[in-house]
DNA sequence: GAAAGTGGTTTCCTCTAAGAAACTACCTTG
DNA sequence: CAAGGTAGTTTCTTAGAGGAAACCACTTTC
């Protein structure tokens, strides 16, 4: 009798895997969550302000991501038809709906620092 | 004048985010929410039955997820002395505290595909 | 003694994420 | 007209993630 899966076999699981896998591609990558956490922060921010927030990114990768979070609608991004002209990127309604992730993200990373040195 | 860093030049959002990128980088990787996840929901599983719960995992990356769960504290492996020898896996006190957090991300991905389909 | 199960390691390969640096284009200020 | 600001794109390169397949050692069952 040849040995199957059991416990991921069900529709539940399978259900629950691939959410996990949706959310994780979604928000993969370095810079993702610097990006959302700075834009939650700071509401309205301009390309070079980003920059500047985001120790250690370059224009590439930063043009990229926001990218990928405005297709994903978790961004916005609206051209000011000022002179220079300004693009604001902020976070949507959408976007916003991370924040108890990002919070649950960001107590586990302290707790385990504790956990480990303390 | 200069421009500088406003947002995230400050002790608070240094550490949040210092925060969520240990989260990241200890829980990163194609397969490590899949094995907390499974081990998780069946406590105590061999390096087989993972094989063969985890679909599309390859024995390679198995070994060397666990082996980094294991550094981390985040499951237990177990020799047990029997003929032929096993070996169990187990999440420990410790990875068993990802819970909330595998939790938000499973919600958070449901209700991203019924935003997206709904 | 061959097949199948235990728990992995090793080798080889490919593809992508990420970064550095240069470049575009347009505008304003000194 | 040079310097510096706006918002990016392009090119080139490298490190690492991930996967397929073969292999090892040992044991039990057919």
């Amino acid at each position: 009798m040849k040995k199957e899966s059991v416990i991921n076999d069900n529709p539940v699981c399978q259900i629950r895997m691939q959410a996990i896998s949706d959310t994780m591609s979604i928000l993969s990558g370095k810079w993702k969550f610097h990006i959302l956490g700075t834009l939650i922060e700071g509401n309205k921010l301009g390309f070079m302000d980003l920059l500047r927030e985001i120790e250690g990114i370059g224009s590439k990768m930063l043009s990229k991501e926001l990218q990928d979070l405005e297709c994903n609608h978790l961004i916005s991004r609206t051209v000011k038809d000022t002179k220079p002209i300004t693009v604001k990127y902020a976070i949507t309604k959408h976007g916003a709906t991370l924040s108890p992730l990002i919070e649950e993200l960001a107590k586990w990373g302290v707790a385990y620092r504790k956990s480990v040195h303390g």
